[in-house]
DNA sequence: TATGAATGAGATTTCATTCAT
DNA sequence: CATGAATGAAATCTCATTCAT
């Protein structure tokens, strides 16, 4: 079954290319900015060919959505392992997004796809990005729960905070900083602003989050 | 001559009920799913005789930006004037998005018109919503800077939060929250759970700025 | 009968208003770019108010025209009293446009607002700018056919011309000449360079003209 | 491949077709009448399709322009091959045209959308229909410039003449005797008395330009 | 599998003209 | 006499998507 299987990849490798330039394209223009047409020039296919590995520019855009999270979900649990409490572990959460953000401006991505799938309710087509459940920022927030969770149960945050809630707004603020930054033409984009105005953002968060009992030196995060 | 007085005042009247309906649709549908047309239906004028009244799309919706701004701003400023030292200032900052939130929810539009403005870095055409320095969401800032400069100075924050910076930060955050629950259809806008979730993040916000000395009581925001 | 007067009088100042200030607008912008709206904003009247005093844009347009024309017309027709024959009313012709056009740009006008009425043939609404023969060119255009006759009758002009025929080109090679200069923005046109081209024109179609025992010295004109 | 050709010729047919029923609708209702709506319908295409074939209304109407003097040019240069002395050039440049029209009525379009690219001043959009030298009217002003200096040189052309403000004015003259006729609904357009005129004015201008040795049998056109 | 070709539906904006007051 | 207000009709252009080949 050789050739079934190389037509699989190929038609694998196809699928990649539109997904590269389109990626390429969002990064250097923006999503809203972006036609199939352009697509399609920039993968050197007809826009009808798009049409083959898509059913639809929204399609694609999911595609482009779920893949970057699914990057970020598993550079952070990888990280994770190392933790040795809840505290630590939002620690290293807050370094893994600098450090996602540090090696791969793919993120830039997530909050222009989704504020163009999502620009304010519309009338909603249930199945636009998939299920609830499947959603890439559910995906992000179930992961951001189960580091509050922990860090709740041993006591290394303030008692007083919800798991689920939070991590809704944790999910919301690290969003709004990827989007503050990504509003910016690519080439405006100062890696070490951005850098230094999350890492803030984040100091801030650590400090309202952590138990008051927490020594001083784990509330800074170093600069990387 | 109290006939151009009544033409004048008509003629305002006329002028907000554009503003009012398109207001109305934009909170209803969202601001990029409204065209001139859905506004000229609903104000039961023609397309033409909008732009009797404003000079294109773009200005009916800075309009609408600038308008809520300006309220929010008023309305905060106003109180601020009770604050006695930085901190309660910024206590008083919350407090003005939560009531302000309550009494008014024409502070979902905001985010929705910056969005439409600001999609993603595009070929800025400068005057877009003005100068810099009059843009809506400047002079929020500006607001904001100033509290946080309060703060630091009367020793109520902490120590290393630079106002210029942060007070970028707060308005992110803060845009953010709004966007979020602007995101819901109208009619899945649960009130209190969007109060709920904002006095949240404020308080985790709050603890993460003040100063170590402040007293605890300081840091929780009374359910209104 | 006072009053009545003062009225109609004024009533005529009025309408002249009106005209001068379009008259004032196409020499600055061209036909095309002017709107009913800067015509009444000039003019500080409503634009209602300019169909009191004119029943469409085109009658507008119409009564300058026939102003210009007249003019030309009033001031040749001085001149050409002192012609001694048909080669030197001629001259006297091309003299007129030259002394015209030095002394009152609003020539430029002409072939403006005709190219406005006339682009090309449309659906012609037969009244437009008033009947065939009181039509503006048509008036210039008998004018000149008069000039022509006189140089046949006398034997000046060279005898295969047929006045009607040759008229019809002058007026349309003058006409050219005009609006040729009249595309340039009023700021670049200048004044000397346009002078002598027409010239230049006048002098082959004088010579073109002239019956060949003309003396020479008469198949130049004199710079002014 | 046979096959690429082949979409490659019909490609190339249905825009001609495009033009063609474009040059159609101009020459029946003149250039300022016809929107995209009309060249679609009578294409049998829809507005957009148009829009594949050509990046704008002003591309169209500028191939159009471009096509039918370049057919004018060709013609004219073939037939100077044949010329023995600068008088006799521009004989054949007057039988050109005569000749030209003759043949393809084409020609009646050039004026009429060189006036609609020009409708007296605007601001220039510099590309209009291309760089000055680029632009149609130049390549047929230069070839005119070309016929009057070899006149000049070998001493057939009055010494007085200088080609390049003659041949602005050539340009001008015939450019005006071609708008002139077109001007006319195209029912109403008879050729013979258009040829007559036209060939009037050459026979004017002839004679206004050629040197006063010339031989008399050379200052008239003979009819076709 | 790939694509060239076509399009429907919609967006914003402009302007001469009318009419009630 | 003057005008503020309103509009119908049009114009150019864009884009995701479909379909026959």
């Amino acid at each position: 079954m050789g050739i079934a299987e190389r037509k699989k990849r190929e038609k694998e490798e196809r699928r990649k290319r539109i997904l590269d330039v389109a990626k390429e394209l969002i990064l250097d223009h923006g999503v809203t900015a972006i036609s199939m047409q352009d697509i399609a020039d920039a993968a050197e296919f007809s826009k009808a060919t798009l049409y083959l590995y898509f059913q639809s520019k929204e399609a694609i855009l999911a595609d482009i959505l779920g893949t970057s999270a699914d990057a970020f979900i598993a550079y952070t649990e990888e990280r994770l392992k190392s933790a040795t409490d809840g505290l630590r572990a939002i620690r290293i959460l807050w370094d893994s997004y600098l450090g996602f953000f540090a090696e791969s401006p793919d993120i830039f991505i997530f909050t222009g796809i989704k504020n163009y799938f999502d620009p304010g309710f519309r009338p909603a087509k249930e199945d636009d990005v998939g299920v609830e459940a499947d959603r890439p920022e559910s995906k992000i927030r179930r992961l951001i729960v189960r580091v509050l969770r922990r860090g709740c149960e041993d006591g290394t945050l303030e008692a007083s905070i919800d798991p689920d809630k939070i991590a809704r707004i944790i999910l919301m603020i690290t969003t709004a900083i990827i989007d503050d930054a990504a509003r910016l033409p690519r080439e405006d984009r100062d890696a070490e602003l951005i850098r230094d105005s999350m890492q803030s953002t984040f100091e801030i968060l650590l400090r309202g989050m952590a138990a008051s009992s927490t020594e001083r030196s784990l509330l800074s995060l170093s600069p990387q």
